[in-house]
DNA sequence: CCTGCAATAGACATCGGTGTCCAGAGGCGA
DNA sequence: TCGCCTCTGGACACCGATGTCTATTGCAGG
């Protein structure tokens, strides 16, 4: 299996407040790394046993900060629910003069490295399938994204039954390039966004929109 | 959680020869069970434990047919395998007069409940982000139906470029709707193929294809 | 300095899962 | 009918995970 580096923890961060008393861990700090366990190994690995390991502490300490395990699996829901679906809904919100510069909005979600986190989204998906709890969050931030991609189309003219159908091609389309997880190198991917604008509205694209989109996925695009 | 109905045991079918001996379950019993989990729980729930009780049979029977649970892993890949990917294949190489004949050749793979099995795909990709050998088969799979989904356009004489990026539009947004779990009613998704069909070619469908493809869909469609 | 208390560690009971070993069941052929 | 061969079941050892209870640490404030 791949090694990863673990998120760094409150008292490794010269930034943050020294931690006082008999402290090693922050409830703050066992969240990132559960987070970062159910985004990379899904789910059933969130093992205490294993975070406590990787936070060198003892498995009990755990229990000081949460009452059980589905205490702590109920705060990352709660985390997730309050982050992906803002940022598509924002960036679907923006004021845009063409249809292509709305579209390309939508997309800078997903080229942004701090934005929309794809492997939250899906881990969450995953959980879903197995937890009827979840699934019904999943179903009902599904349908609110989709009903913004909607009214993007709609706010610039797009007959109502088009605007369905081209909403549905664009945000799948999305979440099925992120289920491949291809691995592509940025400038491959950006390679193709005028022909994805000119497949997704039936317009070219112009010139101002495309460099306005590219400047900004090479500026918060991923680093490496 | 929700009920499921168990594949049909060997011994309950009576389509097939009675088991003979003092036989109660066969290897393809602990397979189709095992399948039927992965698709439904995932890998991680893939217990000897558990399919042995749902198979009402002793854990250690297990024992004989397979030499350890990786060995049982192994055989579910290899099915896959030999699955799926197969279904696209054949659906692109048909024979085609127009693209949107061609595309919605492509389309019938995921209407017909007897072809591609979205489920199981998705679990072999969710099983390929933790495992590495699982992962390089699932890369390998779509790389080969994309091509597949390219040589389409090329046919019909879409430009390289172009022909590209619609396959990668088609591909990914069927996976993407496959990834949100829709459940929807298979005439809400029939009422909107003329304008994925649009939306997709460029082009406006003719209504034989839209007439053939829509009768194949309720002749092949899921059952309920 | 010592007392209080927040945080951690360690020991324990329990559970569920894996894999091995061997005994037992039960058709089938000689 | 008797033994064989195939499949099954039960017992055992072991491991890893959860959660509880209690002891211990070590800084902070009086």
């Amino acid at each position: 299996m791949a090694e990863r580096t673990a998120p760094k923890l409150v008292r490794e961060d010269p930034d943050r407040e020294p931690l006082v008393g008999n402290i090693k861990v922050t409830r703050e700090d066992w969240l990132n790394l559960a987070r970062d366990v159910l985004v990379h190994d899904g789910v059933a690995e969130l093992k205490i046993l294993s975070l406590a390991e990787r936070l060198d502490v003892s498995r009990s300490s755990f229990y000081w900060y949460f009452k059980s395990k589905s205490d702590l699996q109920e705060s990352l829901l709660d985390e997730w629910e309050n982050r992906n679906t803002g940022q598509i809904l924002a960036q679907c919100r923006l004021p845009s003069r063409t249809i292509a510069e709305a579209v390309s909005n939508f997309f800078r979600c997903f080229v942004d490295s701090d934005g929309f986190d794809s492997g939250l989204d899906f881990a969450m998906r995953e959980w879903s399938r197995r937890n009827a709890n979840v699934r019904a969050r999943i179903d009902k931030a599904d349908a609110t994204r989709l009903e913004a991609v909607t009214q993007l189309f709609l706010r610039h003219g797009y007959p109502e039954e088009e605007a369905d159908i081209r909403a549905r091609v664009i945000y799948f389309q999305q979440i099925g390039y992120h289920a491949l997880e291809l691995r592509e190198s940025l400038e491959t991917r950006l390679s193709r966004v005028a022909g994805f604008l000119r497949a997704f509205t039936g317009q070219e694209p112009d010139d101002q929109t495309m460099d306005e989109f590219l400047t900004y996925a090479r500026l918060k695009g991923p680093k490496s």
